[in-house]
RNA sequence: CGGGGUGUAGCGCAGCUUGGCUAGCGCGCUUGGUUCGGGACCAAGAGGUCGCGGGUUCAAAUCCCGCCGCCCCGACCA
């Protein structure tokens, strides 16, 4: 990425660089020696496993059951539908031998094993789960079917970054099927709707819903709804999208159903995803110049205890306590680290738990045993006006009596959780503007304006789109639900390039 | 695939222009001691096919040729 020009904070003078340094200090993810792919390292991986519960959990409540669909796809299924096979043909990687062979001593591919028929490692699993649905569905009665499938998918990627886009990625699809059209456009909207509110009650990111141009579709899609938030540096990323695929999938699979009047009928299908993408956009939402910061209710650890000690008898006694402390709160559902190693400052550990996000850090020393108090320090505050570093540092940390403290944590996680996203609400709406001319929107996406979001009124064509894309790295991020518009950008007008009528206007942003 | 850059210890780099002594620095690592309420200090130590192959030369990390990897910019994109 351009490092730029656009910067909305003093870190987004760097922005690309500053993303990879919070990934590197949280101990998130590194680079593996395959192009393209990325090793998400435990305690990423510990983010992504609470993601899963939270949105699993919602799935479910939603009706949806679980299921695994094979990592081949034979290339016939992949090409079944046009525009879906067009739309993937870029970046697929393929299998094309089965065996590995000897030959003068160097071990490579055995010419002799190649495939009758070369498999596509699933840039995503539609073609094969309809194969696969067309065994299962006769009757109306045996719809909708409601699945869901945490896979892995492989998109050939030219250029890569970790989390945001790399070859390999960790995701969930759900495919479902339905008798009516209606129904299936119900599930699609009802899924952006998990979605939306996984973004903004747990990963604390507000978004904005809408749905996206014809041009931006899910290739096969009739409909692509799609939640987009806004990140640190200005910039729109697509977090999570739910595609209306009407018959196209079961046309091409061949996947009928007699309904209740006895007559036969195509499937409906609806598919949507989201994927180890929204760590990324958790980094870019959240996070400082110290590191990684977590919406508690993602944070792996929610309470780092470190203990602070001189001499040995010191040590005993504040071990002793600190480890009271760890298993008091265990035993209030929270998850807790006591940092107990040997040889390390206390300070260098601070600093190591603020870089990984812990929300909450315990300092137990000979003082707090003394006095019967704790040291809580919270990993952010909302900002004051004019504050310094220094006197912030001051204000998150507080002493409170034992008791008091540890009955505070939950509270106090409850309002961090509140806060990020109240936070994130504020930084959004300061970098968003309604833009009426064309002046107005080339000052704002001015090379060394810090851009944002732009609601402006459209009804220029796929090529006009187009046109605005290379001039200004902007995209119409989606046509936002009416709902979804503030208040000022509300009502009719008269396109921003074309002049044309316009009922409503659209979120235009650079995006990732 | 086109344009630019880069490859030297686990990580980050210097050295290369103008070839030359035993290839260096910071971080990290090991051991011992002193430390410990915001990133400790001292001492001793371990760690290298200088990306790979070839050439020039008495002598190559350094010059020449070929290859490979990675990064950035463009086309592609959850």
């Amino acid at each position: 990425m351009a490092t730029n020009n656009n910067a909305v904070t003093p870190r987004a003078q760097d922005y690309a660089q500053w993303y990879l340094d919070v990934i590197k200090r949280a101990d998130l993810a590194e680079h593996s020696p395959v192009r393209g792919c990325m090793v998400i390292k435990p305690h990423g991986y510990a983010i992504w496993e609470k993601m899963q519960r939270e949105l699993d959990d919602r799935f479910k409540a939603t009706g949806h059951v679980n299921a695994y669909f094979p990592l081949f796809i034979p290339l016939s299924f992949l090409t079944k539908e046009e525009q879906h096979a067009a739309g993937f043909a870029k970046e697929c990687a393929v299998v094309t031998h089965h065996r590995l062979k000897s030959i003068d001593g160097e071990v490579g591919v055995d010419p002799e094993s190649k495939l009758e028929e070369p498999l596509v490692i699933r840039p995503t699993s539609e073609t094969i789960i309809w194969a696969q649905y067309k065994n299962w569905i006769q009757s109306y009665r045996d719809l909708p079917i409601l699945i869901n499938q945490w896979a892995n998918v492989v998109r050939w990627e030219m250029r890569t970054r970790l989390f945001l886009r790399t070859a390999e990625f960790l995701w969930q699809e759900g495919h479902t099927a339905h008798a009516s059209e209606a129904e299936a456009l119900e599930e699609t909207y009802r899924m952006l709707d998990v979605y939306a509110d996984f973004a903004e009650n747990v990963a604390a990111v507000p978004v904005i819903k809408g749905k996206k141009t014809p041009g931006e579709r899910f290739a096969g899609a009739l409909e692509t709804l799609c939640i987009e938030g806004m990140m640190q540096d200005g910039r729109a990323l697509q977090m999570g999208t739910s595609h209306y695929l009407g018959q196209n999938f079961a046309k091409s699979s061949d996947v009928t159903f007699l309904n209740k009047d006895g007559k036969r009928d195509y499937v409906y299908a609806t598919s949507w995803g989201v994927s180890t993408r929204l760590i990324g956009a958790l980094i870019m939402t959240h996070s400082d110049d110290t590191g990684l910061v977590l919406p508690p209710k993602l944070a792996p650890i929610h309470v780092a205890v470190v203990p602070i000690f001189k001499t040995d008898a010191e040590k005993i006694k504040v071990l002793e306590e600190a480890s009271k402390v760890f298993s008091e709160l265990k035993a209030q559902g929270l998850s807790v680290k006591l940092d107990d190693r040997d040889g390390i400052m206390p300070g260098a550990k601070y600093y190591e738990w603020e870089a990984k996000g812990v929300p909450i850090r315990i300092e137990i020393g000979p003082k707090d045993l003394e006095k019967g108090s704790l040291c809580l320090v919270r990993r952010f505050l909302l900002e004051k006006e004019g504050e310094t570093e220094q006197d912030q540092r001051k204000r998150r940390k507080t002493f409170l009596p034992r008791t008091q403290a540890l009955a505070s944590i939950k509270p106090t996680l409850d309002t961090m959780q509140r806060e990020l996203l109240e936070r994130a609400k504020v930084f959004r709406t300061k970098h968003s503007r309604v833009l009426n001319t064309m002046e107005e929107f080339e000052r704002f996406f001015a090379k060394d304006a810090p851009g944002g979001f732009a609601w402006v009124h459209w009804a220029g064509t796929h090529e006009h789109e187009d046109e605005i894309a290379k001039r200004f790295e902007t995209t119409i991020r989606c046509i936002p639900f009416p709902d979804q518009l503030p208040d000022e950008a509300k009502g009719e007008g008269r396109c921003i390039l074309t002049g044309g009528a316009s009922s409503q206007r659209v979120l235009v942003a650079r995006a990732y």
